[in-house]
DNA sequence: TTAAATGCAAAGAATTTGCATAACA
DNA sequence: TGTTATGCAAATTCTTTGCATTTAA
């Protein structure tokens, strides 16, 4: 589990230097259920530190998706949403058995749809993709006009 | 398979009118290669007449996704892209075994990073999702800090 | 003839960027 | 002290909208 002072030490790590604002959107991101928008995070830490500018927390989230503990999903319209963490989902090819990793947040517009739509908890990880590799694709069938 | 023809059909049960540019964007559309921006619809449209403008090439496929035969899809960053045609997806729920019926528009997004990102073609249909539905959530279990 | 669609321009929403100033290390 | 990060404003990108004019039915 990815705690709000190791995420700022992976930020001082890779050099970066840690200000109010860094703190408070790290802060604030883990305190939050979990996705949420910039400008929402944004507006909670306005609440308390109206000096803290949007662009500014947008450039922070930037900085954390690149050391890849925080990622963004776009769940439909609208604002993309913010999350920490990180999980896998597997791909297998029906013809040859290939097990792909993919890494959750590929899977987090999907989760969020059927959420939104169904109120449907997707499981990631209790279940495979099937498909095909990029090394068996499918033959393309030509239609024939009848 | 619905064909040019079929779908201006539908537009004018609808009570639509039939015009230069809705053929246009119409025919592009199915001679593309199934997934294309507007923007890339609106080029190509205007290749042999300039005149179409981009906000009708817009309004055109609105009409055609409140028909519900054309779709669009956001693929991470910059603009949708437009496709015809319909399909389903299960969504199975663990705890009751409900089936619920999803759209594969709503799987576009997934596909469409899986083939840009591993060469994979995703397999709808072959698969269930696996999960809880609306009735039968997980019980969120909160963590105490140790 | 008349309601619907178009072209154009301008507005909107979300995000990014340039730059002078502030502040971490 | 020397970068790095910030705040602000302005630019960008994608999409939608208002409105006068054109056009299909």
């Amino acid at each position: 589990m990815t705690t709000a002072n190791e995420m700022l030490d992976q930020l001082r790590e890779k050099g970066s230097r840690i200000t109010t604002a860094r703190r408070l959107v790290v802060s604030t991101l883990m305190g939050a259920s979990g996705h949420v928008t910039a400008e929402e995070l944004a507006a909670t830490i306005q609440e308390q530190h109206p000096e803290v500018h949007l662009s500014t927390v947008y450039r922070t989230l930037d900085s954390l998706e690149k050391l890849g503990i925080v990622g963004h999903t776009h769940v439909g319209h609208g604002p993309s949403v913010y999350h920490v963490g990180v999980t896998h989902q597997h791909l297998v090819c029906e013809e040859c058995g290939a097990v792909i990793d993919v890494p959750a947040d590929m899977l987090e517009g999907l989760r969020d749809t059927l959420h939104a739509q169904y109120g449907f908890e997707l499981h990631i990880g209790h279940f495979a993709l099937l498909g095909r590799c990029a090394l068996h694709p499918h033959v393309q069938t030509v239609r024939i006009s009848p």
